[in-house]
DNA sequence: CTGTTAGCGCGTTCAC
DNA sequence: GTGAACGCGCTAACAG
């Protein structure tokens, strides 16, 4: 019992010939070590939990499979669960996470809530936020910094000569994708001395046709913006489309920029210019820190954990110089 | 013990008083119940492993929403493994899974192998083949009959008066999205007596730059096709995109059809006509299926259990009738 | 309705 | 280098 025990976790205290009688017998019975027995009796699953917003969401599929090649590199499996960033179905699912012993966990998801905080404290294992961050910064955190990357996306728009810059934005109350963003437009602006033109801001809800329903009220306007920043990629696709169906070139009539850089970004025309976010290495990254974590190889929380991954312009085809 | 275990699981046997009392006592100790001691006693993980391709295309990450939800409405999680089609990787996470006890597993791949299916056999939990079958029909599977979906893409061509029909092909090894999708275009070709042209097949590896250099080589033919079939949605958007990189008019000038119907499907111009692939129902009926043979509500595999979810040719664009 | 008793299949001492 | 004994936290029978 015992020395098939250590045959099978590669402890060294076996005599060759004793281990390989004993693989004999396992091939020969067909014997499979039971995981689940092994996690109750060492106090380890190798699994971790991603709590993420939607799956089928191509920024965080890509996401998942950063975090999914590092665990397996790292032997973990990842139990996967859709929260679909409602607070109360996130704060379910991590409860039923730690419920099932996993040796850590990976959050993605809206705003980090003091009651997130509490669920994450009811347990002991460590937890990383992925592709966002708690206010105070107290929990490990891998992300880009989304403000100053809606800032270099803004001011790719000003140095081409834009004046007249409209934004389709999140909602403001996603602070990564909505409010930093936001914010980060506001700030290239009147870094340029530009006044905020509150018709120029309208929210979409970062699907496609949120995108061409903004654009076309900025099409209404009296004085219509000669360039649009969107939050994402997918907006920002909208806009390009409806503008060429109300009959506008661009990026001749009309520039286009965003933040993401999803695949589809390249598979446009004229294709997108946007300012590229590592979805796959922010997975990557984020499950890295984690097994670091889970071995203790680091401080429980400290700066060293947030990490900020580097973001960068992609220059495509959708921004011209303002004629 | 036994009542605090009864109060947990919902057995009725229990004086409210009690029940109110142990929850009290829950509630105070933060009491969290361990599910792996629960899944060695009862022998059940509420947990269901799915192996899948790459969970960062957009295929197959709207498969596993499917199954996720639906997993999730019988209380089940699920253990996510890319596997990326590789026969090894998918025999090894298929173990790893089965050590962990997985209640069930929903299997993604490629080749449904005889290795596969003995891998399947040396453990008892039901499995659910998805977007796939193995070839003796044996196995539980959900899918679309992608010959059929194939052919009535070809045959939306061929009733637009073209006879020169290009294929985009996957590779013949792949039995699915490869092998039947080419049969369905062999087939629809016969029937309408147009000899294949080998000239007129090529195969791509399902991305859209692939799509892009095939067409290429379409366009330096004598005697160029008037119009494109794409086994695949992203091979076809390629396929657009070289034509007007070329300065061909999508579809005046060709037309193109593919099988899929992605999210980007009706996110470019000309908005891509296709066959659909209910994508999301694939998962969801998939992981349906399996909660009832877990459940043994119904028997162990039966011709009962081969699903072929219907079709539906999407009209959009990207077809026009031969000028 | 409630408490007692055995395992579930492993890892981990501790002797040998 | 190897085996025996115990315990991980829970469910499942069985008494009471």
């Amino acid at each position: 019992m015992a020395t098939v025990s250590r045959v099978v976790n590669n402890n060294p205290n076996v005599k060759p010939q004793t281990r390989k009688k004993v693989f004999e017998a396992i091939e020969r019975l067909g014997y499979r070590p039971n995981a689940v027995a092994r996690g109750l009796a060492s106090k380890k699953t190798t699994t971790v939990g991603v709590v993420i917003p939607d799956i089928s969401n191509s920024i965080f599929s890509e996401v998942a499979r950063g975090i999914e090649d590092i665990a397996n590199m790292y032997h973990y499996n990842i139990i996967l669960c859709n929260a679909d960033k409602k607070k109360e179905k996130e704060i379910r699912v991590i409860n039923t996470l730690l419920e099932k012993q996993v040796d850590g966990l990976l959050f993605m998801g809206g705003a980090v809530t003091e009651d997130h905080i509490q669920a994450f404290k009811t347990s002991s294992v460590p937890v990383v936020l992925c592709a966002t961050a708690d206010e105070q910064r107290v929990i490990p955190s891998v992300d880009i910094d989304h403000e100053k990357a809606a800032f270099d996306a803004v001011n790719v728009l000003l140095q081409s000569g834009h004046t007249k810059i409209a934004m389709i934005s999140g909602t403001l109350q996603d602070p990564a994708n909505g409010y930093a963003r936001y914010q980060g437009y506001r700030k290239a602006l009147e870094a340029a001395n530009i006044p905020i033109d509150e018709d120029y801001v309208r929210i979409g809800n970062y699907r496609y046709e949120s995108g061409m329903d903004v654009t076309k009220h900025f099409l209404e306007l009296d004085e219509r913006p000669t360039a649009i920043f969107a939050a994402t990629d997918e907006m920002a696709i909208g806009a390009i489309h409806s503008l060429q169906d109300s009959g506008l070139r661009v990026p001749e009539e009309m520039s286009v920029i965003s933040v993401d850089n999803i695949r589809m970004a390249s598979m446009v025309r004229p294709q997108l210019t946007t300012v590229a976010q590592p979805m796959y290495d922010i997975g990557a990254v984020a499950m890295r820190l984690l097994t670091k974590l889970m071995n203790k190889e680091t401080k429980d929380a400290s700066e060293l954990t947030q990490v900020i991954l580097p973001h960068e312009v992609i220059h495509r085809n959708s921004v011209a110089q303002r004629s």
